[in-house]
DNA sequence: GCTTTTGTACCGACTGGTCAGTTCAAAGCG
DNA sequence: CGCTTTGAACTGACCAGTCGGTACAAAAGC
């Protein structure tokens, strides 16, 4: 029950690097990364707040409660973040880049030169959001909770231009490459993607967490390049 | 400032009409229908308290607040709820029991015996959830932001288990027609067509409100059974 | 017919508690 | 040494829920 535990770091216990902790000269706030130790405490506070922001919600969620969960005092988050609010606003733009990183990633490590193969970087991306969003599952419901909240909408824009953005060019370039039908509205299909991938990732994660990532990733795939239905002719 | 005006009964000075108001014996409460007296409040209040808390979210948003956009006193909230969260809990229900209805209109009307013809009703349920929440668009975002949060377990076991249900029950239908392939995931396929269109109809609404939503939902279609990728050969 | 009673629906000032944010002196750490 | 954290007390705003009361219509007495 204690606070204890510290340096825990999630999963991978790799070392950041050199943790240089360079001073934005705009902001006057240092950039802190991982491994100061002014970084490692902000890291502590997003993750007690995600946790808690996941179960609760932003307004129900204390800043005591925060901090005692984190194991670290009060005023140490008024230290840092000076604001609940901007707090949660650090917390939604660190996991937003994080996943823009990740679905980036997937698109570029997939080969885009042989037919068919933008849709195969389609299921990449869809596989690496999966992955994303199973290892950070609260993040995943307080991004699905406040994604359309107008209060965040800085943190809002970069979600769409950049994480649904990765999805959208991929879809642009498959229209393009002629793998999919001329005029498709690659917009809202993005969002459609990400939404479908988002909804069930969490409902994986609450009702059945044993099932696996790739079962999941198959269905998913299925629907979305039309192996689901073979016959398929509506009127 | 002061507090004498009393009668001043807010907008409508209509009376509501017969007004049975039936007490219900198990209960003790009146059952209150749409025409009665009691019903209209309640029905202004699941209005007012839907708005507020798609903007704000559940704990931001004050009763009074609730009441004051419904044209009601706060006593009346408690009144007629008993707490907040019950209020709550009544308007989810609610909406839920709509959306479920309207889903399930769709898969009766279309008929059930042509080749190819489930998936058609597919279409024409994702066009209902569309067209409901296209309607209900505070009702999408609270339902959106609410859907997995353990507190209102009650209200989400019957969106699953009615309005998914819907969705369940059809693929399970089309699987046995030979439709769709034999042994798809149809509880994961379902959830993941719900999000994708909850996600799509508000993203509509905040972003593209006169996008025509026939070209949304042809998108969606188009997405759903394969006509999407017309070539289509990972691997 | 008319008053009196009864029950429902609603009102709004008030209360007791909660919480974001402040302050500050005294450590800790690099 | 200077940046960071601690811990605890404090404030001022805000809010869910309460409670004594009003309004009014329909039934019950007379």
């Amino acid at each position: 029950m204690s606070a204890k535990t510290a340096n825990g770091m999630t999963a991978n216990g790799m070392t950041v690097g050199s943790a240089t902790t360079e001073v934005s000269v705009v902001t006057g706030m240092t950039k802190a990364e991982p491994g100061g130790r002014r970084g490692e405490t902000r890291q502590r506070l997003y993750l007690a707040a995600v946790d808690l922001i996941a179960e609760q919600g932003f307004t129900a969620t204390t800043v005591d409660a925060i901090a005692e969960r984190a194991g670290v005092a009060k005023g140490t988050v008024f230290y840092n973040f000076g604001s609940k609010e901007a707090l949660f606003a650090g917390l939604l733009g660190h996991g937003i880049q994080r996943l823009t990183d990740a679905l980036a990633e997937a698109a570029q490590a997939t080969p885009a030169d042989r037919p068919g193969s933008r849709v195969a970087t389609l299921d990449a991306i869809v596989l690496a959001q999966l992955r994303f969003f199973d290892e950070y599952g609260p993040f995943a419901r307080v991004l699905l909770a406040e994604m359309w909240r107008t209060a965040w909408q800085e943190a809002i824009v970069r979600l769409r231009e950049d994480a649904l953005g990765v999805y959208e060019r991929v879809l642009d370039e498959a229209v393009a490459a002629g793998e999919l039908r001329e005029g498709l509205d690659t917009g809202t299909a993005a969002t459609a993607i990400f939404g479908m991938v988002l909804t069930v990732a969490i409902e994986r994660r609450a009702l059945h967490p044993d099932r696996p990532l790739d079962e999941v990733h198959a269905t998913l795939t299925e629907l979305i390049h039309g192996r689901i239905s073979g016959t398929a002719d509506p009127r």
